[in-house]
RNA sequence: GGAUGGGUGGCAGAGUGGUCGAUUGCACCGGUCUUGAAAACCGGCAGUCCUUCGCGGGGCUCGUGGGUUCGAAUCCCACCCCAUCCGCCA
């Protein structure tokens, strides 16, 4: 949520900024609900006011022995009024809400103008892509040749479309790619571990910006009481990422400035609905609607969250280094961010199959945007609360990256090399040859 | 699922209809004292919104939402959450 400060005294460089993301801000409109308010405001405190100071002496000349009637009388007349603005005065400010809570995240100043997924910027390569002497398999073809270790029909019977069944030993490279990352993390790089539930209130998703504006992303779990009917209990959510849970750790909270930074690392599933991208990646396990990834999360004093994000995207290139994965960073362009975010990169890993480099990991900041609408603070330098930064990327998603380890790792004969960091977590295992 | 107790400021913990947005302690900030620190003493210290150039003035908030009342942290209703015990259960 943006500043509603920050709307009223600079409503149209705001404008400009969202313009670059390709939004439109109604100016009219809010300029118009902003002189309301006021009004009604000002009209309504003023009966409360003299409301208060009426019956403040009701209560003197009671303890006076005097009589009230009189100004029992006058406050009388104040009654209905008094409801009535309050009333209007809450539907306003309802109406405010609900519309400032609909505004995206004003991007960074570093951040690219631009369209669309085209505009984005490459910053950065590492590796050099593998030339094959040999017809290039996909995820699909290699999975299916490791003894069924990647199963899509079994996923589809059991759950449908979009689901994925993993077997042997391509399901223990899957279990050693999170215990591999996980551990990166917490022993190299200093995150807290966090296990998070993952079935979420609205609450919360509203703190992180996936609600209101996009709860067709998402699987929602409605509960019935008694037996259900009236009085249903608010439904819950499936998480989508270990950023809601964990970033919403903090939700409420008024930190002392010796606690942040606040560093977490959090294997999640995370599912989602993919409403919208019917068609797309419809092969294969890029994308599903179940997936495992890494999650880092990150709580930060405003003054070290820029640094942060560079420190934190790093930490995700360094699980890619470690793995041998060919990826480049590319910066997201304004139009190509998320709701939330000012800024993020995004790590694409080098697919062979696919012949281009696909996204694995996005890390963004989001400056107070998030903490605003958590009301997540910190006890600052002046001694007042003010709004954390946070700041989240995956590292990584792990079903993408098994694709790639697959995919880059395919020998001529259909077996996949294991990399060397991973060789410890699946036993010694040096290669999954086909058909084990 | 049943029973009981409870949700108050960063924390602990008072407060059961009228200057209570709230006694007190701890923590924290400033000062006196001290070579410095500690201790002691003095002072400050909930959040948020509106208004104002500023000084200041005002509103709202005691789990959440309703209600009663001129007036609610205090009374009533509903809901949520927490603790403990019983039942069930991975």
């Amino acid at each position: 949520m943006l500043d509603i400060q920050l709307l009223r005294s600079q409503l149209d460089s705001v404008a400009a900024r969202l313009a670059d993301r390709g939004v439109v801000l109604d100016t009219t409109r809010f300029q118009a609900l902003e002189a309301q308010r006021k009004e009604l405001q000002i009209r309504t405190q003023d009966l409360q006011t003299r409301r208060n100071a009426l019956s403040r002496q009701i209560g003197s000349l009671k303890a006076k022995g005097e009589d009230p009637a009189p100004v029992l009388a006058e406050v009388a007349g104040l009654g209905d009024a008094l409801k009535a603005a309050e009333a209007d005065l809450d539907a306003l400010l309802a109406t405010m809400n609900e519309f400032a809570a609909g505004i995206p995240n004003l991007p960074h100043e570093s951040v690219p103008r631009g369209r669309a997924a085209d505009d984005n910027v490459e910053l950065r390569r590492w590796g050099t892509p593998r030339v094959f002497d040999f017809p290039v398999r996909d995820h699909v073809d290699l999975g299916a040749g490791l003894a069924g270790g990647l199963d899509f029909e079994a996923g589809a019977r059991i759950a449908g479309a979009r689901f994925t069944v993993m077997r042997g030993a391509v399901a223990r490279l899957h279990r050693a790619l999170g215990q591999f990352m996980l551990d990166v993390h917490t022993r190299e790089h200093g995150y807290t571990e966090i296990y998070a539930p993952y079935l979420v209130n609205a609450e919360s998703l509203f703190g992180t910006g996936q609600l209101p504006k996009f709860e067709e992303d998402l699987f929602r779990v409605p509960r019935a009481r008694d037996g259900g009917g009236e009085g249903a209990a608010a439904p819950l959510y499936l998480i989508p990422t270990a950023e809601v849970p964990v970033t919403n750790l903090v939700r409420g909270e008024i930190l002392a400035r010796e606690a942040l930074p606040l560093k977490f690392v959090c294997h999640t599933p995370c599912f989602r609905s993919e409403a919208g991208s019917y068609g797309k990646d419809t092969r294969g396990m890029i994308r599903q609607h179940q997936f495992d990834k890494v999650e880092l999360v990150r709580i930060e004093h405003p003054d070290s969250a820029w640094a942060a994000l560079e420190e934190l995207t790093r930490h995700a290139e360094t699980i890619l280094e470690r793995l041998e994965l060919p990826y480049r960073r590319v910066v997201l362009c304004t139009g190509d961010m998320g709701f939330s975010a000012a800024k993020t990169y995004d790590l694409e890993v080098w697919l062979p199959a696919q012949h281009t480099y696909r996204e694995i990991s996005s890390c963004s900041c989001f400056d107070a945007f998030q903490a605003r609408r958590m009301q997540a603070r910190f006890r600052g330098e002046r001694g007042k609360p003010e709004l954390v930064h946070t700041l989240n990327g995956s590292g990584l998603a792990v079903g993408r990256t098994l694709v790639a380890v697959l995919e880059n790792g395919q020998r001529a004969d259909g077996a996949v090399v294991v990399p060397q960091a991973l060789r410890g977590y699946m036993g010694g295992m040096e290669v999954i040859e086909p058909g084990s």
